[in-house]
DNA sequence: CGGAATCCCAAAAGATACTG
DNA sequence: CAGTATCTTTTGGGATTCCG
C-alpha cells in the first residue's frame, strides 16, 4: 500500500476555488499586486520617503549606493503606479521632490499579511534546514 | 503660497511606524515573502498542481511552454519552500509526483489581500491612463 | 541638481540536445 | 519519463559621461 500511487491529501487553495473566469482575473491581480513591489530599490525607496518628500540627491543619498539611471526609472515606476507624486517648484533652478501619496497607504494591508507570513515563513523554513 | 516648498500631507505607512530593528525585520519578511512567489512561474505552477498531484511532463502539458530545465528550477525551490512535495514510486519506469502541501495554504491570507488589492489597482491604473 | 544617453556586466530565462 | 548540460537570449542593474 506504501507504494501505491495515491492521490495525496485534497488541498484547496481557496483563492483558486472559483470559476476559471474569476481564477484567470485574480492571477492577473496577484501579477499586478506583484509588479508594483518588484525590483531591488522600490521597498527601499518607499522607506526612504516615508519620512516625508526628498529631492532626487537626497533619496540616492539616503538609500545608498543606487546609480541614477535606475532612481529615475524606479520613481517613474512609483509614479505611474500613483505611490509617489512628482513635484516641480519654480525656484532657480528649479526644485524637484518626490513624496509618497495617499494612495501608497492603500497596499498597507497587502503588506502586513505579507510581513507576517514572511517572518513566520522564514523562521520556518530556516529551522527545518537545520534539522 | 502656491509654490513654496511645502511639507505635503504626513503620510503613515503603518508598516513602517516601528522600531528600527521591526522595521527591518518587516522588511526582510516582505523580501523572504515576495521571494517565494518571484518569477515568471510559480503562481502558474501553484495553479496547475491546486487539482491534485502531477508528474513532470503532465505539469509541462499543462503550464504551457515551459522549459524542462526551468520547471525542474522553479519546482526545487517550490519544495525548498515547502510549497510542494515530490514523491518517487517504485514502478518500472519510475514515477515521480509533485504535489501541494498543506502548509501551502498558510499562505492564503496574504493572496487574498493581494488579489483585491492587485485587482482593484489595475481597474485604478488603467481608469486613470485613459483620461 | 535632475536627469538622459551610452556602454557594460551578471543573473534569469529559454532553446536544444542529451542521458539514465 | 525526469530530468541535466550547454549555449543563446533577454532582462535588470550599474558605471560613467554629459546636458540644460
Amino acid at each position: 500500500m506504501e507504494n501505491d500511487i495515491e492521490p495525496g491529501k485534497e488541498i484547496t487553495i481557496s483563492w483558486l476555488q472559483q470559476g476559471a473566469e474569476v481564477c484567470k482575473e485574480s492571477i492577473a491581480g496577484v501579477r499586478d499586486g506583484l509588479y508594483v513591489l518588484k525590483g531591488k530599490w522600490k521597498l527601499r525607496l518607499i522607506v526612504a520617503l516615508a519620512g516625508g518628500p526628498l529631492r532626487f540627491k537626497d533619496i540616492q543619498r539616503s538609500v545608498g549606493e543606487i546609480s541614477s539611471k535606475i532612481l529615475a526609472k524606479e520613481l517613474k515606476e512609483l509614479e505611474l503606479n500613483e505611490f509617489v507624486e512628482r513635484k516641480e517648484y519654480p525656484t532657480s533652478p528649479v526644485t524637484i521632490t518626490y513624496q509618497l501619496t495617499p494612495y501608497s497607504q492603500s497596499i498597507d494591508k497587502v503588506m502586513h499579511e505579507l510581513i507576517v507570513w514572511g517572518i513566520k515563513h522564514r523562521e520556518r523554513i530556516v529551522a527545518s534546514r537545520k534539522k
